[in-house]
DNA sequence: GTCTATACGGAGATAGAC
DNA sequence: GTCTATCTCCGTATAGAC
């Protein structure tokens, strides 16, 4: 029984699809980003398009999962890593890397945030990711405060939230230009000094 | 020569409108409000809507221009205030004050930041705004740093530009919800180690 | 699988009576 | 000034040939 359809082809059209897309949702948004553009975008008609995904938000929301991160595995390697404090640093960077990567990734991760509350779906799909991110965070907070690198009035569950946040402020800087690796240094003092109790 | 409309009356219906649209605007977004959601949520006919404004845009533009916030006053007597650290940090919390009022008070601005990386008419007026914060952040912060208040690492442009991006994080943090006067002790908190350099 | 052509619905905006 | 009724366009999605 020969199969009718070529997997890797397949997936390499919806890729394309995608990547073309990517670049649209982020810098027009979901509404303003008409599936006419999409299809010139990718250099394709509509009804093909509709081949691969069954609706615009579907092809949105594929997107979204596509550029999905590994947190885990980065974690994994972080859970062993000493000082403690720097690995939580490290991975509020890895975090935050893909904000520092290219202006269109900041504005796609805080269009996926708009949306996420509007709808449903896709906030259901930026809620778990959320989750695991807090979770590493609060993970490896807890881990430095009880090697004491953490100052005491940090509490754990507020402070991963809170982190999670400052890696927010790093994708809404994206939005304005300016050096990146600036951007990405300034969070790292921020963050060390939100983590260590300045003296005053 | 009488004049036949009540100059009055007039800004109080345009005013109604305004108010009940940004609700819509700040929960939907400016593209999923629709004329038709305004004009009930408004208890009024699209006809009665369109002779108060002219479209759809310029009632966003309105709301977002009512709302603008006067830092000028409030500037001014920091600039008087000892010590100049204490007074950056007042203007830090003056402007994410709003972030913490009101849930939807955050929405609406990220929807307009997020309008303002689409739309040139947006992005002029929200320059405008910008560019007055930062300047404000920029006095304050060299003041401070000249006390000998503020580590001098923090280069004074650099160091304003990041500021207002700490002061979107707390709106960022508006979205998920939370104890809102809990983040403004986080961000005031983040905002001293930042400024203070942490001893390491 | 891919195209062209088009159906369908909805949203912004207007016309014209009152 | 305000309403009802409606026009027009445009965007999503589909139909059906190839």
């Amino acid at each position: 029984m020969a199969r009718t359809v070529d997997p890797v082809k397949h997936a390499a059209s919806r890729r394309h699809i995608m990547d073309s897309a990517a670049v649209l949702f982020a810098e027009h948004g979901l509404e303003r980003t008409t599936t006419a553009m999409i299809c010139e975008a990718a250099g394709m008609s509509p009804g093909r398009l509709y081949h691969y995904f069954t609706g615009k938000k579907s092809l949105f929301i594929a997107v979204l999962t596509a550029d999905r991160r590994e947190t885990g595995q980065v974690l994994e390697e972080l859970r062993r890593t000493e000082p403690p404090l720097e690995a939580l640093l490290a991975f509020v960077e890895h975090l935050a890397a893909p904000a520092v990567a290219h202006p269109l990734v900041s504005q796609l991760v805080l269009e996926a945030m708009m949306q996420a509350q509007r709808d449903e779906e896709v906030r259901a799909i930026l809620e778990e990711v959320d989750a695991e991110e807090r979770a590493g965070l609060e993970e490896l907070l807890t881990r430095a405060a009880e090697a004491g690198e953490v100052d005491a009035e940090v509490e754990a569950r507020d402070g991963a939230a809170w982190l999670a946040t400052l890696v927010g402020a790093a994708y809404l800087g994206g939005l304005d230009g300016g050096d990146p690796s600036a951007r990405l240094a300034q969070l790292r003092r921020t963050v060390r000094g939100y983590l260590l109790l300045p003296r005053v």
